[in-house]
DNA sequence: CATGAATGAGGATTCATTCAT
DNA sequence: GATGAATGAATCCTCATTCAT
């Protein structure tokens, strides 16, 4: 029992370090080294490496967080707002929180470009997460049904990618009232 | 005239350069080092930097080639398709151009990424392309007049990005659909 | 405390670098390379730029430990002599240190020639040591008044330099002789 | 003889390359390139090649005329003169000369540094020099007669080195002098 | 468990020199 | 003779990862 306080204070660590990395990716102009993650975490890189075998891993474990966190909100969503305005407040979800992060940016770009079976799983929350939200918004009707969850991911997960410039955020919202028209049209109800 | 034979060479060596840099870039999983682009010229390292300033400087010269091969395709379709089936078939070749080529995508991806003039210029170039074979489909009514070539450059160079999984070309074309819906949402005289 | 064995080690891996640097430096006929010097240490280049965070660094700092050495000895001679003997014992001190060392005269050398802070403090580390020097000798009137420290520092500054060829330790004691006539010329109370 | 005029423009580039050559080490803050050189001469670096087998080839042929430059202005001040004042001219004239070139600083240190025999004459050849102004002051009486012409190269060397600094000119005079005093101190007839 | 010093392969860039035209 | 494109060895510096304390 006398390490209950070790494994805490190593939980506490690891968290450290995931805090640390994501904001450092998020502010990340370029590559982050690992050694300046350790030193954002207040912790040496030994530490670092004790709780993640390597650079890749902390990547995907941010990114996972990442995609959780967003995941998360659907169902919220759903809950609380007729269902074609909780589809339009979770497309929209995607791109502030796009907005506020390089890093979320990244991540989705990644979740998409790669084989690794972590960005799989993730692909996966994300296409349930748009699935939940579409079915609600096609059994009312006001969204038709011959468009994939997929289709809809992979149109969001390039708006996602161009992050950064000037006027992007607003371009990215056109973006998103035009693949919601595509999604009226021919609705059984449109609104 | 005797330096005709020396330019002649010296530009064909500039060629296979530019040449091997877009076939490493497209085939590219990782970075691609400089010595390996001038082996794959048939080059020394010397002769890339007598070429090219620096690594960013060869980047920046297929993007740019790489984007006027594109952008010269829309005038040649709009002269031989109508209006609507133009815009489809330039918006299909962004996809074919990238499914071709990770380089491509990178392409697209940093021409929006990246403050440098270089890619503020290809972003036009895009975009004016872009705008001349929606202008025709607007004129012909078939696309709505409401939507700026911005927006859809934005939903393009998203797309373009997810390149490489399986599946990905028909998901593309999905999307390109859905857009290409929502273009004609609520247009004068849609198909 | 678990720290000071690493510290220690660390410590002395800096110590085994600046001292390999020192004596590359001495040998040199051409430029150092920087796995050279960490060669000599026993270190991998890693460490050596753990250490100093560039080539100049290192060199600084070796200037910086001779012209140390070198000013320290100014008091000892003053306490231990007569003022002109310590004068010229110091004057010879110069030769002999640089006689050793084509380092310590490139170190003179780089004092004189360069704008670098470090090289300025330096350069008035030793203007102060030849000032201590020489004022005691003129209290005493064995020289005379009008000469600046700065003079004597920039004629031994060049004897310093011409380091290597044979005769030229007695060349430069000859230069030493002739300089502290000149010193010694109408002089209060001249030996 | 239809080479001739072949001969004079091959002739007049290596002058262009000498002169080129001697204006980049004088304004020199790094290494000069050979292509620079070449630039600056208006020729290609083939042509360079041909003119001088390496780079230390230029190097020496510089040297070698800036000395005798010096060296040539020795008997002028001997034949205009009292011996003295011609020696003191001439004492001054290697820091004017100096003073207006970092080069010729850069080549009196490496006369100096060097045991090549293209140095070893251009020691010579200045050691020549100022014993020719040296004997004369000596025969007058106005200096003494126990200091060798290498003694005083040795200093003036020295002195030409620390070139480039704010009152570098002034100090070395001020050295100059100090030498001088040296030299007159104890001589059989002094001014 | 934590630390951070050490490692060293890796990759970008420079520049003296050669040689085909 | 002149040209300048090509060469590639040389060298600097970075950073993911290991391991002794």
């Amino acid at each position: 029992m006398a390490d209950k306080p070790l494994r805490a204070h190593a939980l506490r660590n690891r968290n450290s370090l995931l805090t640390a990395a994501r904001e450092a990716f998020d502010a990340a102009e370029s590559d982050i080294r690992i050694e300046e993650i350790a030193r954002r975490a207040g912790v040496g890189v030994g530490t670092f490496y004790r709780h993640f075998e390597t650079r890749e891993a902390i990547v995907e474990a941010v990114y996972r967080q990442r995609v959780e966190d967003l995941c998360g909100t659907a169902p919220r969503l759903l809950s609380t707002l007729p269902p074609y305005d909780a589809l339009q407040a979770f497309l929209q979800q995607l791109i502030t929180h796009s907005a506020a992060s390089q890093g979320m940016a990244m991540a989705l770009q990644t979740v998409m470009n790669t084989g690794s079976p972590v960005f799989a799983q993730a692909r996966a929350a994300m296409t349930d997460a748009i699935a939940a939200v579409m079915a609600a918004a096609v059994e009312a009707g006001t969204i038709r049904a011959d468009i994939t969850p997929e289709t809809v991911f992979q149109a969001m997960g390039g708006i996602c990618t161009s992050h950064g410039q000037p006027g992007w955020e607003a371009r990215a919202q056109a973006v998103v009232r035009l693949l919601l028209d595509g999604l009226r049209h021919n609705a059984a109800d449109p609104r």
